[in-house]
DNA sequence: GATTGAGTTGATCTATAAGCCGGATTCTGT
DNA sequence: ACAGAATCCGGCTTATAGATCAACTCAATC
């Protein structure tokens, strides 16, 4: 699940998984994918489902009253949506109205979509470019100095 | 998999892999390769199939908060593309036109794959004389102080 | 000079993304 | 409670990009 794609979201916000990476994902027995906020940048990430599982009951197992770990909380855990295949094999993501917001896409509207390996990222095409060729984004969220505890969770 | 072949890059940006080359990864029984960008140079590196396995899995456990191990899992993970063999044992790349553009290569143009050993790079043929003569290119891209957990990937 | 293997180019075919449409279900307002 | 409207969800069609297949040319070797 590597390399990057450029698709299309429809005008009701639906966004299909690419072919390449459905088959990857179902050949590694993987059955849903959720999608969230991306906590530093105006973006989104897809994890697998097995990699969500353990990545959200580590987010939560956190205590304490550490703003950052809290805002990673709600930033993480608050926004996200759970799909999984369709009866035909195919997957299709309802984008809820807030992410689509939040990582600037409208629609219709070409929305890339990044394979990091373990999970992937969907970016407004025109910010994605602009990351690529070093140009500067409207906003970065996140830009502090992590507590011990979130540094064993790779995101 | 060593020394240096100048081979041609047809007008679909496909690129076949040098007879020698192929006969070296199936002696090591080696079934596919992943081009990618290079992160400091405008030029690609090419991957065996088990190299790549081991950088990109180290690559996707490091912190993805940190923004400098962010950006190299962007440039490296997020640009990759796999081939393997065809069924006539040769093996041909089609590069996708993003790391075309990155590597400066125009098509058809002729470029250059340096085998080092556990991997290959491959430049604009220029721009590989350029660097040979000790002439400045035109970009470099990454200059950063690599922080400790990068230090031990071998990129 | 002939033969073989390799690099390169051209042509065809298949899978798939994208847009469109219609049915079903839910929500809302009267 | 009912009707209208909006939204959601699956099916279908078409254009396109990727993959496969095939052929040609050049170079090297015997």
């Amino acid at each position: 699940m590597f390399g990057f794609t450029t698709i299309s979201i429809d005008a009701k916000g639906r966004l299909a998984i690419p072919a390449k990476y459905r088959d990857q994902l179902r050949s590694q027995n993987e059955e849903s994918i959720a999608v969230t906020r991306d906590p530093q940048y105006p973006a989104l990430k897809i994890y697998p489902g097995s990699i969500w599982d353990s990545i959200s009951s580590e987010l939560q197992s956190l205590q304490g009253l550490d703003p950052i770990v809290r805002n990673l909380q709600w930033t993480i855990l608050g926004n996200a949506s759970v799909s999984s295949f369709d009866p035909k094999g195919r997957m299709l993501i309802l984008l809820p109205s807030e992410l689509q917001d939040y990582a600037e896409i409208k629609k219709p509207e070409k929305v890339s979509i990044i394979g990091m390996g373990n999970k992937f990222e969907v970016w407004n095409e025109k910010n994605w470019e602009m990351r690529q060729t070093g140009g500067a984004l409207s906003t970065e969220i996140l830009e502090v100095v992590l507590p011990e505890s979130l540094k064993k969770i790779s995101f």
